[in-house]
This record gives structure tokens, sequence and C-alpha cells, in this order.
DNA sequence: CGTTTTTGATTACAGATGTAATCTTAATTT
DNA sequence: AAATTAAGATTACATCTGTAATCAAAAACG
């Protein structure tokens, strides 16, 4: 699996945000969010290209770049990894920790409502 | 907050299995699941201890480690600025995410509908 | 056309990380 | 007591990460 450092996957979000975009579109999108030089965020979108994070085509010197993986698919991807580390691989106990720590909204609580609803559909039961 | 590396948190796992425990404990107890050298673990014990992720106490020439930090407290932690980067604060896209690749288990279910319950009463709802 | 600007490529460099090996010193063994 | 072993301390070293600066080449400007 691709792996990205905590800087690379902030550009990704950026690049995610809307694309193909061009570097300086990025850069653009980051400067509200960071202090990130120029040369810094040049560096991390390089870094991407190479993990193969992003592809690029040509146009004229500039290039274009495109995110080669979902936001999704990769958030699910970490999500699953992180799980599996801290948790044995089961949500719950992260939820329950925010359920403790009152960190739970009720918008979250709906959320969780309609994921479970859902799931039962499915289940056929 | 004490920031741990992956092989770092791995090695408070072993220690969280059991405390105060010696390195060669330590060492035992990570055989199971690893194939690190002694002296990696060695290693990893040192830096926690500089991290102060954990304490010791001198036996003799040996030393007899204690973690500074419950396993509770460090993976709330964690998981908030997780959920932070990746979703914005919010648990419940990462919970919709495991729904949709079926990694619900009936166990997940029934613990989140308990959490549900328990948020709802103590709303006094 | 020469100069300045801008783009990506290459180089830099310190701190973190994974993964030990070597060193020092004290304890144990013979 | 001499030799071996074992514990922690120190050193090692490649790779990854954060954070740019410098370089080469092309484009835009004057």
């Amino acid at each position: 699996m691709i792996e990205l450092s905590k800087a690379e996957f902030a550009v990704m979000e950026a690049l995610w945000q809307g694309y193909p975009a061009k570097a300086s579109d990025i850069v653009k999108r980051l400067s509200d969010d960071t202090q990130w030089h120029e040369k810094t965020i040049k560096t991390l979108v390089s870094r991407l290209v190479k993990k193969q994070a992003v592809s690029f085509e040509k146009d004229g010197r500039e290039y274009i770049y495109t995110p080669t993986i979902g936001r999704e698919a990769y958030t699910l991807k970490e999500s699953q990894n992180f799980i599996a580390r801290l948790f044995r691989g089961r949500v719950a106990p992260l939820v329950s920790g925010f359920a403790k720590t009152q960190q739970l909204s009720q918008q979250d609580i709906d959320e969780l409502k309609q994921i479970i609803e859902q799931w039962e559909q499915k289940q056929g039961k």
C-alpha cells in the first residue's frame, strides 16, 4: 500500500480538493492552512509522484497533477491499519473512548444509528 | 503529548501486558509477536525512557520498568489525533467506511448500540 | 536579444525511526 | 582469581520526514 507521511497527506488533501491541478494551485490551496514554503510543497509533490500517489501530465513546462488514489480509499486503508494496530481491528473500542470523554455529538449519534440500521437491513434481519 | 513510533508502541503494548517488568520480560513477551533482536528491543526501551513514556527503578544492575501513561489514555489521544486529521474530528465517517466494506461484526453493532444507549441516558433524553 | 522570473530537478541537512553492534562494567561461573 | 556472561550505555547506519535552498532550463519581460 502507498504510505503517506502527514505532510504528504496534507498535500493530497489540497489536491483532492480539485484535480487535475497545477503545482501553483496546490500551493495556493495550502497557503490557507499552512505556512509552508512553495519549495517545501513542491518537494512534497515530487515525493508523492515518486510514491505514485500522484501522476502528472506535462503542459508546456508545467505539470498537471492528478491523485492516483481516492481520498475515501486511502482513509479507509489508513483507518483499518490504525484500528488493527490500536484496537485489534475492532471499531467499537475507539468509539467507546470518544463516548467516555464526551466527544460524540448528536450528529455522530444520528449517523451511527443510521449506519446500524443499514447494517441490519443488509443482514436481512 | 508523548509521541510514540509504531515500534515503540509495540514495546509499550508488551509492557502494558504487565508491569513493573524487567527488560528480559519485555523481550520475552515480544518474542511471541516479533523477530526483534534483544538489542533492538532494549534500544526501544531506552528511547521510551528518554521520551518519559516509561520510568524505571534500579534493582541491582537490572532495571524495572513501568509505563508512565496508560494504554487507554494513550490510544484515546492517538485516536483523537487520527480522527481529527482524517475526518475533521468526527468518528461517524470512519465507522461508515467500515460499514461499507463489511467490516462491522455483530459484536461491533451490539457494542455501538450500547454506546448510543448510554450516551442518550447521559443526555437525559 | 539580454535579463529576470518561474518551473521542475537536484541537493541539503537535521531529527525520527528501524534495526542492531560494540563498549563498559558488574555479576556469575569455573 | 580468571574467564565468561549479561545489563544497560553508547555508537552506527540507512531510510524517512520536514523543511527548504540551489541549479538548470525555458518563458516572459523590457
